[in-house]
DNA sequence: TTATTATACCTAATTTGCTTATACATAAGA
DNA sequence: TCTTATGTATAAGCAAATTAGGTATAATAA
């Protein structure tokens, strides 16, 4: 488990990315997910989790449709066409600003390639 | 610049790391330094830096001498023992965080070389 | 049969790490 | 003389998370 300092500030580009893999996903599954990748190194919790959708959600980024399996219900969240656009644009500052780390912390000069 | 939300969690393992590199270091000379390196992407706030050292201070990660340079003062941090230790420490877990950020968002085969 | 675990959603109070804003002071350059 | 750079410090406020609670169904184990 990483400290949440370090998770915090990464959910909502993680949740956006995931939903973008798939026509739809829900919430459980979203958490289940991630869990299950990251072998518990980082969890959402529901607290982050639905909070975050529903802001998906208000801002128009997601679209949600119920559905029913036996008698539980399913909130499917879907990427809208800007939300597709949002997915890539905070996908692309997470892994830029992940390098910008990188050469602030070991300014070295980086080899093309290490075998 | 990057948004908040990402740069947020990051500071204390930047400003370990930079410590680390020297054997001591100002706190106007670390904002100055992460605003170069980084080529103003990121920026160490003086609302951020301060209490943050204070911090390290008070956690006995690093200790301090103030230097007269003409008729200022500057306030001087070094690592202690227990900081270099802390900084390895947060490095890796912020590098190992990066891979999993990796193996969550882009979970492909990974090519050893891509030239 | 009953207790526990997994599934599935939600929210309110609180914490926390930062931003924003302000303060003070010296030195250098326009 | 005004602005910018150097140098440190703190207080008010914000937003994203944590923590902790709630509701309900389904499956499994004791």
């Amino acid at each position: 488990m990483y400290s949440n300092e370090l998770v915090r500030g990464t959910l909502k580009t993680i949740i956006l990315q995931l939903l973008g893999e798939q026509d739809q996903m829900y919430g459980y599954e979203l958490s289940k997910l991630v869990k299950e990748r990251t072998k518990e190194k980082i969890v959402l919790t529901e607290g982050a989790l639905y909070p975050i959708l529903h802001k998906l959600e208000k801002d128009k980024l997601v679209v949600t449709n119920l559905e029913k399996v036996g008698n539980r219900t399913r909130k499917y969240y879907a990427l809208t066409s800007n939300g597709k656009t949002s997915a890539k644009e905070k996908k692309n500052e997470l892994l830029e600003f992940v390098e910008t780390l990188k050469v602030l912390m070991e300014p070295k000069p980086i080899a093309l390639c290490n075998y």
